[in-house]
DNA sequence: ACCGGCGGGACCGCCCGTTCAT
DNA sequence: ATGAACGGGCGGTCCCGCCGGT
């Protein structure tokens, strides 16, 4: 999510992930040259097609399953955190953590930044299969990881599904309009109303 | 909203503007070729720098301008036509209606048309001033017109802002999600969750 | 062959071939787009193909007709006010003073006015019959001033006229290479070298 | 200076330097599409932005510098071989055979083919630095080689210099001249009186 | 395993010329 | 006599994918 630099140690495979990642963020799948990808991996055309066959697609789709990895761990790490010993766990509290430091993330770095996996779900088109499987599977992953977090706070299971949507929904629609604004206003609005109503909704 | 097929009988400027309002949709604004705008347009090559000397940038922020206008009328109507006589309005019910025929269409078409401001929201970058302008107006103007909707029945006007960028962020994130999963599900979620919350908020 | 303005009293005709003339002393005839003359002579497209038929190709020639009238008349003034009453006219004193104010010009607006006789002349191929036939003329016509003034000062036709086509060829050889030094020096060099021979060859 | 046919043998790299130095000897640099030049050097459009990432600029900065070096080398073999055994070499004997034989090139092509230096020197402005760049090093060094040859002769150094640009120019002024006309007349008259007063000079 | 070179298609922008209403 | 709209062809640039050679 942030502005990841691009450290010479790793190997080129993980440089180009990277800087696919990267490029996503700013510019979408579309907007994004190899060559600006090679530059700032500083690799030669030959290794993107040793270690990616399938081209520029295969790569997106590594740096979109890189991504959801990432942006797992994170959740994981927030929503897991959440109880203390035995108490149960409060997720909303997580959610509210997590979404603060994310907006920080992104009102610091001006706009530049925003979600590979949004770009690309409104960029590519049915016809762009693997692309769209890959997606499918991050948003579920995510929205899952939200879910059992409502679950085990005991909500039933249908609605801590449909809450989890409404989340990511909120997530994408509030970042997607702070780009809009270049302003974070609408994003904290929407994830401000998103809590407010989720903690009235939780009593 | 609905893929709009392009009747001859319009000027070329106006058919141009539709092609670009439905490419954008589909692939984005880098994801499309001016060709391919054209062809759609039936317009040669030199009516396009005719009408839009700025070229396809200029051209987009007029499709983003018709787009907003089209919902923005849309909008109008659903929210308008919420009270019956003098009785209050109830701009709940009125969302719901809309939001449900939006998805309606959004699942006919089987996922091919996004939303414009979204798919540019993200494929630009803050260089790209002409687009984010006419972004930032075209959101605010959406938001203004659902807040206005909250405040005239009876909430607060910070309250009602918030609530309208939750909306919008709801229904460009779950529609983003729709488009991912090759499904309506994610969206009705998203849709589904929110207008409980806002119905059990209202009281 | 200084960087004239186009005052926007002039009818547009006049201001069409004005603008010509300054485009091609700086980016030639191959370089200027009709679009910056229209816009330099704030003339819409229509009365270019109004009072030129023949489009650009006769603009142009006409532009070269308005530069060696202006010459002319210049090389005129100079020439012949180079005797003093009945005296004999001195024509190299008066070639001097023309090349010296001459490459006052050239110095002062940085390089950037060439002759558009001499572009053209390059640009153009044997199969441009209009652009060489004028340019055939003009320079013939330059000549034909410069060799008179040597034959009235008592030097023999072929002479004359071989010296007549040195003086043009060191005035256009001497200000390209000026041009392509940003320097006044080698055309400098050129004329004085010219000078100081012919001087001497006058005896 | 003749019209190079393009011999396949060579690197593509080379053969789209020779389709350039041709081109601009005809029609200049901007008269010259990268279509025909691509044609003449029989090379797919991607291997121009390979070996040439500034594109055509780069291309003409090349071929200008190709041009030079071989012109460098004909001066050098006319002017080193004027001097026989251990007699002084006389630079105006040699300059004479040099500009004899390519005024016979020059008429035998018809005119077809000027000096790229000298077009690329009247179609650029200040602006474009490569290529002025380049020209200036270029005729610098050409008047450098002919400059020599005086100094060797025994003129002063100053001399010698202006003398050098007076040649040249001679040379590009009366080339030009010569492909307005149509016939070498004016190019032979003024190489003619050149020679005529540079003889006399030398006593 | 890497990498420079090649291939040619498609990109967007602008070109110059014409037409048809004023 | 003006000027807006049109017409497509060509401008230079950069695209992504694939080979050879090492």
């Amino acid at each position: 999510m942030a502005n990841t630099a691009n450290p010479p140690g790793l190997p080129s495979r993980d440089r180009l992930i990277t800087a696919m990642s990267d490029a996503l963020q700013r510019r979408g799948l579309h907007g994004t040259g190899l060559a600006e990808l090679l530059a700032a991996a500083d690799a030669p055309r030959g290794v993107l097609y040793h270690h990616f066959p399938g081209g520029k697609t295969e790569l997106a789709v590594a740096a979109l399953g890189a991504y959801v990895a990432r942006i797992g761990q994170s959740l994981d790490r927030a929503l897991a955190g959440s109880g203390w010993l035995d108490a149960p766990p409060d997720p909303l509290a997580a959610l509210a953590d997590w979404l603060e430091r994310a907006q920080a993330h992104i009102e610091d770095d001006g706009f530049t930044n925003g979600c590979p996996l949004a770009v690309v779900a409104l960029e590519s088109t049915p016809a762009d299969v693997e692309l769209r499987r890959a997606l499918a599977e991050a948003f579920a992953a995510v929205r899952a990881r939200i879910a059992a977090a409502f679950e085990a706070a005991g909500r039933g299971r249908a609605e801590a599904d449909a809450v989890a949507a409404l989340v990511v929904a909120a997530y994408e629609g509030g970042l997607l309009q702070a780009r809009a604004a270049g302003s974070l206003e609408p994003m904290a609005q929407a994830t401000g109303a998103l809590l407010t109503l989720l903690r009235a909704g939780a009593r």
